[in-house]
DNA sequence: AAGTGGTCTAGACCACTTC
DNA sequence: AAGTGGTCTAGACCACTTC
């Protein structure tokens, strides 16, 4: 039961407190009364504000006190950032819309130099190359390129590549994919992407490239996702300097 | 005196003997062998730890133990993430090439709804309009217009717009830019964004959208950032769920 | 049962801001 | 000088993994 952690029942009263414009100078109470107030110690208090710090729901300014952003009340969906379509199966369902995948390619290849080195494998090691198409309600939305060592998933085949991958690890196999690293790129379309997610050579692709992680570190994957440009968003809140 | 602070000072510390591949097993000492290895509490090891966890460097498992990230060690330029190409001055000297800015439009306009919104203002409040066009070396690679309130910033001028307006900010009247919410697409170039950042139609521009804020939490500056899609690639590490 | 990371406490002392 | 957030300690107890 998270939901019974102190730091978190903290987090959610406090963020209620927030929303319910409890704070109308928009200046929180000092750590110390807080503490004093929820009955925790002044940890559990700190940690809790450095979770709604982090969201971008307040800042904290060192002598002065914690302050609510202003934006937090107005405009409460500007704080659900950080990735929106990921080309994960989960996340397109989340839209409400109904995911589709079609497999364009199932195959074994050599590991090249660069996945040797991104995927920590041998010269000799071979990786499931897989392409599927992507589709929400029927609409074609994202190209996936990916490439995982089969010695991490032998028993890969296209009937499972044909649903969720992370999902089939999770179940079957009780591991978790939970981080990568993504870069994100806008780049012309190519002929290929043109025909396949329906797009005029004038309109662009958004490219998120990049390795996703089992959570002990293992890079499990190489992936080069090339998404109709229309439904690629991603949101970040970013911290500068 | 930042690199003063005990956590910090083992962060580096471990940093250093993860890249000196002191753990070739990939397993890192537990916490408490740490905490009696540099004599600190336990505290200091987990902050320490959490930062090289947020970074991707190593990863924990609970009941297993804290391993390093393989890839830190073939790979390290991966580990400099985040956001790459922000429109700010001083991240685009950082490649080496030499920024320059020409001011395009320097007006005053009724903030518009979206602007009362996301700026906290009221309906009768005005705004600095700015288009800016960024160069690097000479060459275009970004529009920039930027909304900002005249009664956060009230002596703008076309010429200090001329320069970077966050280090005018932090330098004139000492507040710090620190954070932004921004929401990263790929869109088709327009007809100006081809003349003005040298563009085929058949070339896209990457756009950054959002809100600046200072570091006491004000909305500062509402901000679309049109790139030369070669110019734009945004890092990031990112947790799934 | 032993190992290992996660949560939480109570309190000391420091650093920056405001008055 | 008083207010307020930041760093750090020492230690208790919990939850998950491995053997």
């Amino acid at each position: 039961m998270l939901a019974d952690l102190v730091y978190k029942t903290i987090l959610k009263d406090l963020e209620k407190r927030i929303f319910d414009n409890e704070f109308p100078a928009k200046k929180l109470p000092d750590e110390r009364t807080l503490t004093s107030q929820y009955g925790v110690s002044r940890s559990s208090i700190k940690r809790a504000l450095n979770v709604l710090a982090n969201e971008g729901i307040v800042f904290k300014k060192r002598g002065s006190g914690t302050f609510v952003n202003p934006l937090y009340l107005k405009n409460r969906s500007l704080f659900n950032y950080e990735g929106s379509n990921l080309g994960v199966t989960d996340s397109m369902r989340a839209d409400g819309k109904k995911p589709g995948i079609k497999v364009l390619d199932f195959s074994v290849i050599p590991a090249t130099k660069e996945m040797q080195t991104d995927l920590f494998l041998a010269a000799e090691d071979f990786v499931y190359q897989i392409r599927r198409l992507r589709l929400l309600d029927d609409q074609p939305v994202m190209i996936e390129t990916g490439y995982i060592p089969i010695k991490i998933a032998p028993e890969l085949s296209r009937t499972i590549v044909s649903g969720s991958i992370f999902n089939y690890l999770e179940d079957k196999k009780n591991q978790t994919v939970t981080k990568s690293f993504l870069s994100i790129e806008a780049q012309p379309s190519t002929e290929e992407d043109q025909k396949l997610l329906n797009l005029t050579p004038q309109e662009p692709v958004g490219v998120m490239s990049g390795i996703f992680f089992l959570d002990d570190g293992t890079p499990f994957e190489l992936s080069n996702m090339r998404l109709h440009y229309q439904y690629m968003k991603y949101n970040a809140l970013v911290e500068l300097k």
